[in-house]
RNA sequence: UGACCUGUGGUGUAAUGGUAGCACAGCGGACUCUGGAUCCGCUAGUCCAGGUUCGAAUCCUGGCAGGUCAGCCA
């Protein structure tokens, strides 16, 4: 059988990394061992991007009975912190993500590095370099224009000697460097004799004051894979010009590591990361997000962060769901929205406990029923899930609908309640409305109506007789208030990023984007606990967050619930 | 501008020389105790120009458009 028979379910049709892997695995590459990883560097979230990442690596690695290794490319004392690396550990654990014991720091082979670095130097392939950061920059040359340093024909012995003053601390910050003597004249940029290290004094969150000059990622990255026997990594396309530097620096490796067998490398292939459109996703950007206080934090609901996504109320199963339809290709792409809120609609109808709440109440009094009287309606608690069963509902003389349910004036297609108009009322009665209260300023303060005892339960009357529209309630004494975050997209324009001169990314953000009610609630939900999700039926997905206290439960707005009636209401506006 | 990469409905993504398919969005309908869910249908696409071929989204040439790189960030 060949490895596409094996792997490939009849008429799937897989990415081209796959593809590349399946004729990897079909030439024998590495004896057809299969080793990823995800390398993230511990200085801020993970986000949705981060996640398309992983996910491609690690269902390869499962797909293709391979390993998959979390390694922490800390290779930059400045900005990295342990508090970076918990909060990433925890997000991909809540992922599903299995690293099983290997767990690995690129800081851990610092000392190797080093090794292969003197290796190189006395091999004439590095080189220290005294050219100050202002200075290499200009002397780098431009695309069209060779570069230069008057340091790269220095000494061989001469170097080995800077290069072991500099880790024992001899000089100052950015005083020098040691340098890959590769081509001053090549097109490609990354190998006009890219730094390898640098010296900077400060303490590295792992290694304290062990070492003060530190690995570029250039050097460190592809040489981490090697030392790992990572067999594919994969990348975002801005790598794709370093690849000939990796390859590059690998070939040295493999002249002083004899012992590997030929094939021993890592092979990089680049795909496309992810964009959303309605938000902004460089780590550097939605750290000053936080910073400046936009949002509540790096898990604010409306980041697109995987801690900002899960306190939402995404489920792991919507975010892979939404990956998986996103796929991997080459072309830059920027994912619609919607399709991440479909991904959660999609995951959450199936899952969701179904409960009433009424987020902007409009007093409903049933003037037939009698006085203190209280009924408890079976209700079902989710209709995808039969097996979730049903619940009690307390229904009284007194209850609230949302004001959006009823108009005194209904235009032409609104179902819902209006004067001398029969709904029902879900779960418990029909009622028809008979009067509408309202104070000095012609605001409706209540509605006055009758029930029809004969359709008890919600179900139709003998009689015949039909409605079109059936509304939410919640019994005024027996709901509870709730705090509701209703939350919008956090940028009013698709691209955020595309802005006139002078401004920048955040003069679009959307001022609403975060909006607080009170909604009241059936008595249900009151020993709900933060992250248990709900259908508010008609309303949107909720979830409870963990600001919530004994006193006062929080509800976080995933996603609101598909809406007919409002997309009618838009198009007769306009 | 130099190198590298990429161009398929509005947005993503398949088709690997042989009927351009799927999903999201949009639009219409059926059904419904959620204007939810479900079901059915519709609109809409191979960047352009040549060439190879019986046949090209696919191969070749030349354009055009977009992206990446010129940190001692990753």
């Amino acid at each position: 059988m060949s490895v596409k028979e094996k792997f490939n379910k009849e008429e799937e049709s897989v990415n081209f990394i796959e593809e590349i892997i399946q004729k990897d695995l079909e030439q024998g590459r590495n004896d057809g061992r299969i080793h990823t990883r995800f390398p993230p560097e511990p200085n801020g979230y993970l986000h949705i991007g981060h996640a398309k990442a992983i996910l491609l690596s690690y269902n390869i690695a499962k797909k293709y009975n391979g390993k998959f290794n979390l390694r922490f490319d800390d290779t930059n004392p400045e900005t990295e912190d342990y508090k970076y690396v918990e909060a990433i550990k925890e997000d991909l654990r809540w992922l599903g993500i299995d690293w099983e014991d290997r767990e690995f720091y690129a800081s851990d082979y610092f000392e190797q590095l080093y090794q292969w670095a003197e290796e190189l130097i006395r091999r004439g392939y590095a080189y220290v370099c005294e050219l100050s950061p202002e200075e290499m920059a200009k002397l780098r040359g431009t695309p069209k224009q060779p570069g230069q340093s008057p340091y790269r024909d220095r000494p061989i012995e001469e170097s080995l000697d800077l290069f072991r003053r500099m880790r024992a601390g001899e000089f100052p910050d950015n005083s020098m460097t040691l340098r890959a003597k590769i081509d001053m004249a090549s097109p490609n940029m990354h190998m006009r004799d890219p730094v390898m290290y640098r010296i900077k004094h400060k303490t590295h969150f792992r290694q304290g004051d062990k070492w003060c000059i530190y690995p570029t990622y250039d050097w460190t990255h592809g040489q981490s894979d090697y030392i790992e026997g990572i067999t594919h990594s994969l990348c975002t396309l801005e790598f794709e010009v370093h690849r000939p530097l990796y390859d590059w620096f690998i070939d040295r490796i493999k002249e002083i590591d004899t012992e590997k067998p030929k094939d021993y490398r890592p092979r990089q292939i680049e795909f496309a990361r992810l964009n959303l459109n309605y938000t902004v996703m460089s780590k550097r950007k939605l750290l000053r997000l936080v910073q400046e206080g936009y949002v509540s934090g790096w898990d604010d609901p409306r980041m697109p962060t995987l801690a900002g996504l899960r306190r939402r109320g995404y489920t792991p199963e919507a975010i892979k769901l939404f990956i998986e339809k996103v796929g991997y290709a080459k072309r830059e792409n920027i994912i619609d929205i919607s399709l991440l809120e479909w991904a959660a609609r999609e995951d959450l109808n199936k899952r969701a406990q179904r409960i009433m709440g009424v987020i902007d109440p409009l007093k409903v009094v049933i003037t037939n029923y009698p006085d203190g009287m209280v009924e408890y309606m079976e209700a079902i608690n989710n209709p995808e899930k039969p097996d979730a069963g049903t619940r009690k509902v307390p229904f009284s003389k007194v209850i609230y609908i949302e004001r959006s349910d009823f108009m005194e004036n209904p235009p032409k297609k609104f179902y819902r309640l209006a004067p001398g108009r029969e709904v029902r009322l879900r779960y418990a009665y029909w009622i028809k409305c008979t009067d509408v209260i309202k104070d000095e300023n012609g605001n409706i303060i209540e509605i006055h109506a009758t029930y029809d005892p004969q359709t008890r339960g919600g179900h139709n009357p003998p009689d015949g007789r039909k409605v079109k529209a059936t509304l939410h309630w919640v019994s005024a004494q027996h709901a509870i208030p709730v705090e509701v975050r209703l939350y919008d997209r956090l940028f009013l324009k698709p691209d955020p990023d595309d802005v006139p001169e002078g401004k920048d990314f955040t003069d679009s953000i959307n001022p609403n984007s975060l909006v607080v009610k009170t909604a009241y609630v059936e008595p249900f939900v009151k020993d709900a606990k933060p992250g248990d999700k709900f259908q508010f039926e008609r309303v949107g997905y909720f979830c409870v967050d963990p600001d919530s206290t004994d006193e006062k439960l929080v509800f976080n707005r995933t996603v609101t619930l598909k809406d007919e009636w409002s997309k009618i209401a838009k198009k007769q506006k306009k």
